[in-house]
DNA sequence: GCGTTATTTCGATACATTTCTAATTAGTAT
DNA sequence: ATACTAATTAGAAATGTATCGAAATAACGC
């Protein structure tokens, strides 16, 4: 259990994304989205320029249909695919640079403050706090994440509780108050929102 | 149309796509990643994660730090692995940028026939007949595409017409009869079906 | 209708990848 | 040394995927 993890994406947006980069994966499929920018094609056309046989073609176009990366249009007996690249822009913008990567790539940013955590945090006890302001402040952190934020208390319940995180639960409850993430009013205590 | 394309990824980083791609689709790896992401693991905490065996783990673990992608320490008889998220970023970035998904349109049909026209074939004219007898074929068949089935030639208007591809127009006239897409009779020249 | 052409569907097969167990290596502590 | 833990390696089994040939489908022209 290391402590700040954050859910970044959503299962269906794992899935989505899984389901992008297996399209995208494939030697073939890469080749006909290649071909299909040029011009759209049609089956034995994509066949004869990536020399494998029609079965394999249609059943690779099925796959890129089935997540909107390609369009099909009839004409006489042949059916004509075109790729869609509004589709694929979107995809690769949306799911790259936005949403979910660069996401990732923030959040990997923490990990100066996992080391803290690390040294100043065993087994979910606190062993001690670090005089340093900085790494202090991630340990309170860490330990503001952990309180609900429904739930109001008297000193002494609030107390209590934090001693199962250190004894010295007085200075813990001052460090919490001090830097914005509970709130007292007439002795009671509650969390309040600070990112 | 021309089959001769400028600016083009070459083959090396057409693989390199198709291998960057290969590690995000699979689910083991993205699953990492994501879990990375939130901070440095060790080999036994993401087995417990994704609830695989640690060799398994180890095994992706081992493909994701070939092209640069995690980063490991090593801490008692553990190993900490680390996303690099510079990395990440670096190769999301360069995937996507405009001008390579420009580029991967382009690299696919480059079949093995177009590297040799690339080479031998600039703006239209034949530079030079390659020794090789298969790549001669190559630039012979490319030439031959653009005769005309329906018209016949004197000698000197072919010779002519050849001008435009080489001014040895003698040696291209004589491959062409030689492989069988010319015929010549009686002073008359003709193109003739040929595969 | 019939024959032809382009494509898709189906099922089989070959190939590649993922995952596992068992054995091995490496680091620590007794 | 010996025992213990974590990770890796090796090799086998399980799973997944790409490809193909054969048969079915659909559109067309006769």
């Amino acid at each position: 259990m290391t402590g700040i993890s954050k859910e970044v994406l959503s299962e269906e947006q794992f899935d989505q994304l899984l389901r992008f980069f297996q399209v995208f994966s494939n030697e073939s499929r890469l080749k006909i989205i290649g071909h299909l920018a040029n011009g759209e094609k049609n089956v034995g056309e994509l066949a004869g320029l990536l020399r494998v046989k029609e079965p394999t073609v249609s059943h690779h176009l099925a796959e890129m249909k089935a997540i909107g990366l390609v369009n099909v249009r009839a004409e006489g007996t042949m059916r004509i695919y075109r790729l869609n690249s509004r589709a694929l822009e979107a995809m690769s913008k949306d799911i790259f640079a936005h949403s979910n990567l660069a996401a990732l790539v923030k959040t990997s940013e923490l990990s100066e403050d996992e080391k803290v955590l690390r040294t100043w945090v065993k087994d979910g006890r606190i062993i001690d706090l670090p005089a340093q302001e900085k790494k202090k402040q991630v340990i309170i952190h860490w330990l503001a994440d952990r309180i609900p934020h429904d739930r109001r208390w008297t000193e002494r319940e609030f107390s209590e509780w934090l001693t199962q995180f250190n004894e010295d639960y007085a200075t813990l409850r001052r460090y919490l108050v001090d830097s914005g993430y509970m709130t007292r009013e007439k002795g009671i205590y509650w969390r309040t929102l600070k990112a």
